[in-house]
DNA sequence: ATCTAAAATTAACGCGCGTAAAGTTTTTAT
DNA sequence: ATAAAAACTTTACGCGCGTTAATTTTAGAT
């Protein structure tokens, strides 16, 4: 097994002159079946591999493409991050994942860093409020990038998330249906924008079906949800904020926080007879079905969001970087009934 | 607002020479202060950045760091994988962070293309049982690497980890010390070797207290350690496998799962009066804190783990790659006290 | 066998920067 | 003030590959 130092010298060996075998690596069926098959041959005889500096330097457009989610440490994003990875090796893309971790200077960071590695496309998952618009408008100009799950008013060429009036109405709906209307429980000060979006949904729903809503916002900032929505749910039932007997979360990590508090306290959450409390939430994030009891909630549509989201970067490499118009796309939520409400 | 087309050009605008210039970016600290301030005021004026392709070509050694963990939608590989890449940044490098997803091929594919990214060093949380191990080790070879969080034999130039012993005794004397002796609670075929220097530990440990070790080991394969656990659990209560009224989970997922189950089954798990079981575990995940009851269970030393893990692959690279002989450091684990036991 | 379109070869330039050598200027020490 | 050391400038080459233009070979069809 001989060392290969460049494609001078392996076109050598493999007996195809040098610029058909960088046509190969461009695109392996730009070549004829004959020589293609030659240089295969050759490549597992030597295990050759194009320097990627040299190609990335001489190439216009690179095959990188750059995945940022807001939270990793957030299992939904772990789990959105591991479709889209998927979808991009899979199209023959180099995905390099990564997360902000709650701060705007990290996002910053990344995008600054981004821009040296001049990929092909960006899916951002932006930090949503604390967001700096304007770099994250000044990075877009630059690089081709699709939006998901936050959406920022006109940035990005798209945007593709859930639609949380879906989410919401379905939620509220049910409870409603099947027992009392709920409260909405969330941060006082939200960091994503679906939050927002979530609320007046609420409010729309409840005023639409003849009840008076009642939003309980709670204290705390940071993506520590659970800690945040276990203070703030004690704080809550230890006033006796609740109107009635259902709570609906604005999301599940709350939610987990939200049960936790209710354990400690010796409430029952759930539909049997038993119960005092009905608890719902949104996302149907990966640890809902272990929560105690599991919880009822209103889930993501993981794969269309992350399917289309890099089918959208697609469309956009291959359109130049441009589109003729914004688009948004929103996919409704689909109610999961387990047994919290 | 000029557009810089390269250093070149650059430079003449700075008023200095390439070389300078270039010395610069390899260094700021290598040129006269004077000179230095002159770059820099040019640098904020017209905003250029050394091409990083051109750059990582030509020198022998890039500034790169592979990050690569088994399960990235697993909270526990999450943070500590923020840990290592800040660390990383504040000495300058520049981490990529890769997670395996649980299969063999994903992790040989990263290695692989990590070759090509001609890092300085990689920090790799292997897969364990299912990793490939002559790949592994044919990567190690070629470029410098430490191994985190599971060892396996031999491989890279150091291993940094957690103490299994220290955590398996502490849970086991705990529980045993305030109450009964613990069956131990695993998967029959784990896909971390942690998991077996747990069980032997948990033997051993038992048998000096004077005990007699009961193993209970459940199926199923994968990463879904939350539904494996809590379907093992069902099983296992349903046929009274219990000999105490005490359960040392391998690990806090697998507890998580444990602890849905108990509740399913109406099991008050705790130390309080009305309970009947005490549930410990080990690791301290992110999430353990808000199971109900929150878990007792042995914390790893995230920090130390990661602190040193980059450290030694900092001296690693130092060192021109090699070490004399491979170390293994193992840091002990702190008993977290909580509901569950 | 002959023609033609497709594919491969040869030769050569450029990308942006690292780096080395030789000469010049500036700084520091005496 | 002078010498030595340090830093800078100029010049030039090389890295590995993309890419183009002109030329030759090959394949499929008549």
């Amino acid at each position: 097994m001989t060392k290969i130092k460049n494609m001078e010298e392996f076109a050598a060996l493999s007996g195809i002159s040098r610029p058909t075998v960088s046509k190969y690596f461009h695109d392996p069926d730009s070549v004829r079946p004959t020589t293609r098959a030659r240089i295969e041959e050759a490549l597992e005889q030597f295990d050759y591999r194009p320097n990627i500096y040299a190609v990335n330097q001489n190439r216009k457009l690179t095959k990188n493409i750059g995945i940022v989610v807001p939270y990793l440490a957030d299992p939904f994003f772990a789990e959105i991050a591991r479709y889209l990875e998927q979808s991009c090796i899979a199209a023959g893309y180099r995905p390099f994942l990564f997360s902000s971790h709650g701060e705007q200077k990290l996002e910053n960071e990344i995008l600054d860093g981004l821009q040296s590695l001049k990929p092909a496309g960006v899916l951002l998952a932006p930090l949503g409020r604390i967001s700096d618009k304007s770099a994250i408008e000044k990075f877009c100009a630059s690089v081709p990038t699709v939006l998901f799950d936050s959406n920022l008013d006109g940035l990005g060429a798209a945007f593709i998330g859930s639609d949380n009036f879906s989410f919401v109405s379905q939620t509220v709906e049910y409870m409603t249906r099947t027992g009392e209307p709920p409260s909405f429980f969330e941060m006082r000060t939200p960091a994503n924008p679906n939050a927002n979006k979530r609320r007046k949904a609420y409010v729309d729903v409840m005023d639409r079906l003849g009840f008076e809503p009642h939003v309980i916002k709670i204290e705390g900032t940071g993506w520590a949800f659970e800690e945040i929505g276990r203070k703030g749910a004690l704080k809550a039932l230890d006033e006796r904020k609740l109107r009635t007997d259902s709570v609906l979360c604005s999301n599940d990590r709350l939610a987990i926080g939200f049960l936790a508090a209710c354990f400690e306290q010796g409430i029952r959450v759930g539909r049997k007879d038993d119960c005092t409390l009905r608890v719902a939430s949104n996302d149907d994030h990966p640890f809902a079905k272990f929560t105690c009891p599991s919880l009822t909630t209103a889930a993501h549509d993981y794969d269309n969001v992350a399917a289309r989201s890099v089918e959208t970067l697609f469309e956009l490499i291959e359109n130049g970087g441009k589109f003729e118009s914004r688009t948004e796309t929103l996919f409704p939520a689909r109610l999961v009934l387990r047994e919290s409400a």
